[in-house]
DNA sequence: GGCGTGACTTATAACGTTTTAAATTGAGCC
DNA sequence: GGCTCAATTTAAAACGTTATAAGTCACGCC
């Protein structure tokens, strides 16, 4: 009478319907026992013992395979949910080789001021109805970012990889590439080999900020530049130059500081700046932190902003405008950024050609509701 | 001759020393084959055929079991090495039902400025050197950290649960006391069953701020004090009030702001709040963003900093003192706090009485160079 | 020479899945 | 009645590891 003697017998027929033996009705001890394992975890087992169908069988009902019978797809999907079935990832893991794993990589530079914080946000929404978790793998691993990269195809920590800060021929996109593993990069990258990525256009931004300060009757314009490694630092400086020569405005690019310069180093820059001779009026701070630097340095140099000078800044949290309201900002929507990623990844693991999942984020003027 | 055949033979002698038949050797296309599987990967059946040993042995040996010779201890070792063996994570997982996972549970409040990013940098740092990996798990799971921490109990995705911003009565510690889980918390709670903590003396540090507030001759002190409900705040206040009436200064705490507010709700708490009678002049700031709000609301009331009014603040990064450098701050490190997180729940995840883990930081005057 | 004993080594059975190949059945057909 | 066929269901073999229990040998002892 006991489920196990039931699956033994030659007889495949589902049992007469006498569905659901919980654990709350008298039955043999040995189904009992064989019906909650060792860790008291549900498994297929569990799931089979009560339905009187075969491992498999439950396997593939809650797969959704096509050659079972919908009547017992639904019951055995019934059960589970009863039951509060949840497969064991590492046993799905170990059979399949697929991790149901994403990997997100962010540096240091990053996790400051919520950049990764929003990225990561999309990302969990894009993955939220997925079998897919998402793993943040902070690079602090020895060696940086290339090493985990290494270590993570090596080792088959995911199955798919998310990366920030592109530079033109990135290492790590070179060891993706190579060995076919799927990816997508926030920023771009100049490799023939096309490859996933959503980038926010960096050119657009700088372009407008430029324009606006020029609206504003400033006269010499001036930018704290990406560090110049990082791919979008490019397209970054070429909006500004665009716009620059378009009006033919007087302008200069600083060379000893960049945004990923401690925020006293920006500060000092433009007190050393603007006691000099032909100092810019009107700046393209592409950070939170920059900006408000900037404002700190300006205002130790008696200059208003609004009044002596204007920004235009990079926004990318509130921090920023809730602290210093006068600034103006271009909005760049890095939740949408990391919901496209997450969409482009799943894609890309699904077997789509990389050449196809791409993404471009325009700028946008307004910030979104809190 | 092929590694398959020495293996099963009655004589279970090692082989004679003919040692790393490595793939540049031509040998059997079976042994090859088996040698390396599927996936690539070397597995310990690699070793074993490679070294003639069985599969136990050589898992045995890498394991550094005692019952294994010191020879063949020392050439699966040197084996394995060579061939670049890990052991794969979801068998071992599978197998022993550990996870070697260490999970972080962050919320978005603390993902700000570089709160979580510390803890992690630290947390990383003492779990280097140890079969264990970080997972930040952000706590974009719907419904929030507790049912985040329920997921990972009933699923067991993780080893150890490092969670932070504790309430007096913290459901997720609740949750996990009840389940036996390990885990360690930044912040304590009032639970008479013991658990595992790292906490900031964040008493001393009000405390220490007021007094200096007062040395600098401030009249009237205030403090954006953090939300009611988390269990710091008590403390913090009790040695706000603790210095206060000692030296029974004025005081006053406000009630419809706190630390978790947009900092545009601060800057405009302070702006209304200077604007009407008797106004404080000495504030104490325990998070970074919330100094920079104030500061702001000051200089909108045309009040200096170190003039008209002083500021004593909490300080997690550079980016405070970075960019005002007149403010006077305490420094938590929390770097050494995740450090400190990270031993302490090895220790409970290998069996030590919860009641020893314990750590109270002191506020450190310097901060560490960058 | 048989018999422990100690020092190693090994085969085997799990862990919970998925996959491959095989089984069972009723229906339809000759 | 035997045959194939389709529709289901099933058993058995993996995936890579560890734990349990069982060898295997050399050696010393009676």
């Amino acid at each position: 009478m006991s489920g196990l003697f039931v699956r033994c017998s030659r007889n495949y027929k589902p049992q007469p319907k006498k569905t659901a033996v919980r654990r709350s009705e008298k039955s043999s001890e040995t189904e009992v026992a064989r019906t909650v394992p060792r860790t008291g975890k549900p498994t297929l087992k569990t799931i089979a013992d009560l339905t009187g169908l075969a491992i498999t069988t439950v396997s593939r009902a809650l797969g959704n395979a096509p050659q079972i019978s919908e009547a017992t797809r639904k019951r055995v999907h019934e059960v589970a949910g009863e039951i509060g079935y949840l497969p064991d990832r590492a046993a799905q893991r170990l059979k399949t080789g697929r991790t149901n794993v994403i990997s997100v990589l962010l540096d240091p530079h990053e996790e400051i001021l919520g950049f990764g914080t929003s990225l990561i946000h999309g990302l969990a929404r894009a993955l939220q109805s997925t079998p897919y978790h998402l793993i943040v793998t902070p690079s602090f691993i020895e060696g940086g970012n290339v090493d985990a990269v290494n270590y993570i195809i090596r080792n088959g920590m995911a199955d798919g990889l998310i990366l920030s800060r592109t530079e033109p021929f990135d290492p790590r996109v070179r060891l993706l590439l190579e060995n076919g593993f799927p990816f997508v990069t926030h920023g771009r990258t100049e490799f023939t080999t096309p490859h996933a990525y959503v980038d926010f256009d960096n050119f657009a931004f700088a372009y407008q900020a430029v324009r606006r300060l020029i609206a504003k009757g400033r006269q010499r314009v001036t930018i704290i530049p990406p560090p110049r490694r990082l791919t979008f630092s490019q397209h970054m400086l070429h909006g500004f130059m665009t716009a620059v020569r378009e009006v033919g405005v007087a302008y200069e690019i600083p060379e000893t500081v960049d945004l990923d310069c401690p925020a006293d180093q920006i500060r000092d820059h433009i007190r050393r700046r603007m006691a000099g001779a032909g100092a810019p009026d009107g700046l393209v701070c592409p950070g939170e932190v920059s900006a408000l630097a900037t404002i700190t340095g300006m205002s130790d140099c008696d200059l208003g902003l609004g009044v002596e000078y204007d920004i235009v800044a990079k926004q990318t949290s509130h921090l920023l405008t809730q602290i210093q309201p006068k600034v103006e900002t271009i909005y760049e929507d890095l939740t949408a950024a990391g919901e496209a990623m997450g969409h482009l990844l799943l894609r890309r693991i699904a077997g789509e050609d990389a050449a196809e999942l791409h993404m471009l984020q325009a700028p946008q003027l307004g910030f979104p509701a809190p």
